[in-house]
DNA sequence: GGGGGTAAGTTG
DNA sequence: AACTTACCCCCT
């Protein structure tokens, strides 16, 4: 019987079947192979053989070639794999070309000859280039069988410049002293990367170099290229702990990052011991710096992340199943790193929301590690300041290891009550005695700029961006208003174009240039850095113990922490609950615990502006006994989230209806909320439509509706109409969103 | 009748 | 995603 091969390419299409050639050996589950595609041919992972009929055969085109007899992914990851595609309701490829970092877009070597007796136009006696047919001379060819195609992995060479020949005593010639020169030191060093290099190296004039090769002294080969260096980190001194995790524990959290990360070491030791190794994923590129500086030195490390070039992480691909156990830091791209005794997952900041991918599947990547560790059935560990509540009703309360919570000193500024906006009078009084005193401030403003808006101050007029509902945020320093989700840019206008006056002002939250401004005005002659996307200040006088204020983003949260600060200030705590989202409090109370990691080895004063200093929040936060209050603020929140069935009590899926007319995305999205209930039944529930936060963004006018699948049935078939769509709107799904309002691209 | 743009359909 | 085909508008 004729095999038929499944193959998953990294395109957003399930896997396609392609015959594969009677003389060709079976592929393993796993491998790479190269395949017809269009015009031209693709690599891709075979995920399934099956034997069909010999009729069935007919209709299938012929794989060409496999690229390994070996399995590039672990087969037990490919049932992971389709498991995500149906959670996430995307096709299986996306998540493929989502979370797999190299190895189908290599290039490759594609030759073909003709059959014995095929009568082609061109001469493919031998094996040839395809470059010398068409895309469609090609296709025709394959199509009426007349060809034979291979293919091989192009290997990555490099340009060097070798020496050809000793010097000789045409060479020892006074004119030509430079050339001598050169060629030495060729010899001397063996290869070079190029002529210029040379010439810098051997101190001559490039001419010298040109003339060496002109006479074939030395010339240019093409190499194969040597491996790259895997990435190394200066090695860092964790901090001691008092307790430490065990077997038994599933999360660590309270304490700072570098403790929660200390009391895993005996865990991690002891895998390693027992031969198995440890996938330890980060949300970002400097937790991944960090960690691995932290643990280096300890036990063996590797890293992955986007940061690596291809090369590098070809060599990490490839060597990886032949190292010792090892602890793996990386980010998401090391979800299928292909690490034979895995006998661990530890996901650290847990509930960061940098683990959500913004494009293709949306994955949320701590969901679909906790869900590859099922897979492989082995121990998974979360790990944050704060754990997500998700992560905690998931390993039970009794499960989780509570470090305890660095002191904080807590002060509150009411705004409401201030003039001198939008630094309060307490503010100002201690950065006055940070200044005297020659310490450390920080102060955080919610956004970069000079403020939210630009506005007359003799009607009500403010500038709107024309392409979204959003206020143009002003830049001082540019003297410009822009966009800041749709990047539109403008000067400021002369005067109000709805009633002519003049006085246009800085209106709404004060951004870091105005607080810059502020403070400057009260600490004269005092240092001030900034630093946000705009705006990043060399921060190193404050390393090494110099006097100053940074006014920054949280951008500063991916800054090496800065030495005894002894203020931080929160210029503006009620944009961060303004967020419309039900995670709004919980991200809000994780920044404020990662606000202690700017200033590990100080107990900093933390003073907070707002104009509700009521919140229930701010309580959580002045609690005397930290364990305490995050234990019962999240025993709240899961209390909520069961009552009003929200994750982790009902799964949720966002629907995004977008158009250029307003009128129709509504309407449509209309249409495909009643074409969901209809089809969800009592199965779950469909909430909405409404118009999106900002429902004019980038020019497209958006709706969102809300699926909650209550069951637990997926959304594999609660979607389904909306999989089925086809009409005039475009719409985009997000499960388990992250940001209820954030607009889908 | 064709250049230039977008929308819709197909890929094994 | 990458690519082809269909279709529309405008201009010669």
């Amino acid at each position: 019987m004729p095999t038929a091969v499944s193959v998953l390419l990294p395109l957003p299409l399930p896997a396609f079947s392609y015959l594969l050639p009677f003389e060709q050996e079976k592929p393993v589950l796993g491998a790479r192979v190269v395949v017809p595609w269009q015009a031209g041919v693709r690599t891709g992972i075979v995920v399934n053989l099956e034997e069909v009929s010999a009729t069935k055969a007919l209709e299938l085109k012929e794989l060409i070639y496999p690229l390994d007899t070996e399995p590039f992914i672990l087969p037990k990851h490919l049932a992971f794999l389709d498991n995500l595609a149906k959670s996430s309701v995307s096709p299986p490829g996306q998540i493929l070309a989502s979370l797999l970092p190299i190895g189908l877009n290599e290039s490759l070597v594609h030759e073909v000859k003709a059959v014995a007796g095929a009568k082609v136009e061109h001469d493919l006696s031998d094996w040839s280039g395809v470059q010398a047919l068409s895309p469609n001379q090609l296709d025709f060819y394959r199509r009426q069988g007349l060809i034979r195609e291979r293919v091989r992995i192009e290997e990555p060479k490099v340009r060097v410049l070798l020496p050809f020949k000793k010097p000789d005593e045409a060479l020892k010639t006074k004119a030509k002293a430079n050339q001598l020169q050169a060629l030495e030191w060729l010899w001397e060093v063996e290869r070079l990367e190029s002529g210029a290099e040379l010439a810098r190296q051997a101190d001559v004039p490039e001419s010298s170099v040109r003339t060496l090769v002109k006479n074939g002294y030395a010339g240019y080969e093409d190499v194969p290229a040597p491996l790259p260096a895997l990435p190394n980190y200066p090695p860092k001194q964790l901090p001691s702990v008092a307790i430490y995790a065990g077997e038994n524990h599933k999360a660590i959290t309270g304490g700072y990052r570098a403790e929660r990360l200390a009391s895993l070491i005996p865990l991690l030791q002891g895998d390693l011991k027992k031969g198995k190794s440890v996938l330890v994923l980060v949300p970002e590129q400097f937790i991944l710096e960090e960690t691995a500086s932290y643990l280096q030195s300890l036990m063996p490390v590797q890293v992955l992340s986007g940061d690596l070039s291809d090369a590098q992480r070809k060599r990490f691909w490839q060597e990886l199943p032949d190292n010792e156990p090892l602890i793996l830091v990386g980010t998401y791209l090391a979800t299928l790193a292909p690490l034979g005794q895995l006998g661990r997952i530890v996901i650290l900041e847990e509930a960061s929301s940098s683990y959500k991918l913004q494009s293709g599947p949306r994955l949320f990547i701590s969901s679909a590690l906790r869900l590859l560790a099922e897979h492989l059935d082995i121990p998974c560990m979360l790990a944050d300041s704060l754990l997500s509540p998700e992560g905690l009703n998931h390993v039970g309360e009794k499960h989780c290891l509570y470090l305890p919570s660095p002191e904080r000193r807590l002060h509150i500024a009411d705004l409401s009550e201030q003039s001198n906006w939008p630094l309060s009078s307490d503010l100002i009084q201690v950065l006055k005695q940070v200044k005297e005193r020659g310490r450390r401030a920080v102060l955080l403003a919610p956004r970069r700029g000079f403020s939210a808006a630009l506005g007359c101050s003799d009607c009500t007029w403010l500038a709107e961006c024309p392409n979204c509902d959003l206020s143009l945020r002003y830049h001082q320093d540019k003297r410009q208003l822009s966009c800041h989700q749709c990047g539109f840019n403008m000067a400021i206008p002369l005067e109000c174009p709805n009633c002519q006056s003049v006085d246009l002002g800085a209106m709404r939250g004060a951004g870091t240039q105005w607080i810059a401004r502020e403070v400057a005005k009260h600490l004269p002659d005092f240092p001030i850095y900034r630093y946000d996307a705009d705006e990043r200040h060399d921060l190193s006088p404050l390393l090494e113990g110099e006097p100053g204020v940074v006014i920054a983003t949280t951008a500063l949260l991916r800054h090496p922490p800065l030495p005894d600060v002894s203020l931080l200030g929160l210029t503006l705590f009620d944009t961060l609950l303004g967020v419309s989202d039900f995670r709004a409090e919980e991200e809000t109370l994780r920044l404020w615990l990662q606000l202690a990691e700017l200033s590990p080895n100080a107990r900093p004063l933390t003073l907070i502006q707002t104009f509700q200093p009521q919140h229930p929040l701010l309580d959580f936060m002045r609690a005397k006994d930290a364990e305490k209050a995050m234990k019962f603020f999240l025993e709240g929140v899961l209390e909520r989230r069961k009552r009003f069935h929200y994750p982790p009590f009902a799964d949720v899926a966002k629907v995004q209806i977008s158009a250029k007319q307003e009128l129709t995305a509504q309407r449509e999205a209309n249409w495909l909320a009643t074409a969901l209930k209809l089809h969800i039944k009592d199965k779950g529930d469909v909430l909405g439509p409404s118009a999106a936060p900002v429902t004019k963004l980038k020019g497209l006018y958006s709706y969102q509706l809300f699926v909650r699948d209550l069951g637990h049935k997926g959304f594999e078939t609660l979607l389904q109409p909306v999989q089925a769509y086809h009409g005039s709107a475009r719409v985009r799904v997000d499960v388990d969103p992250r940001d209820i309002g954030k607009f889908l691209d």
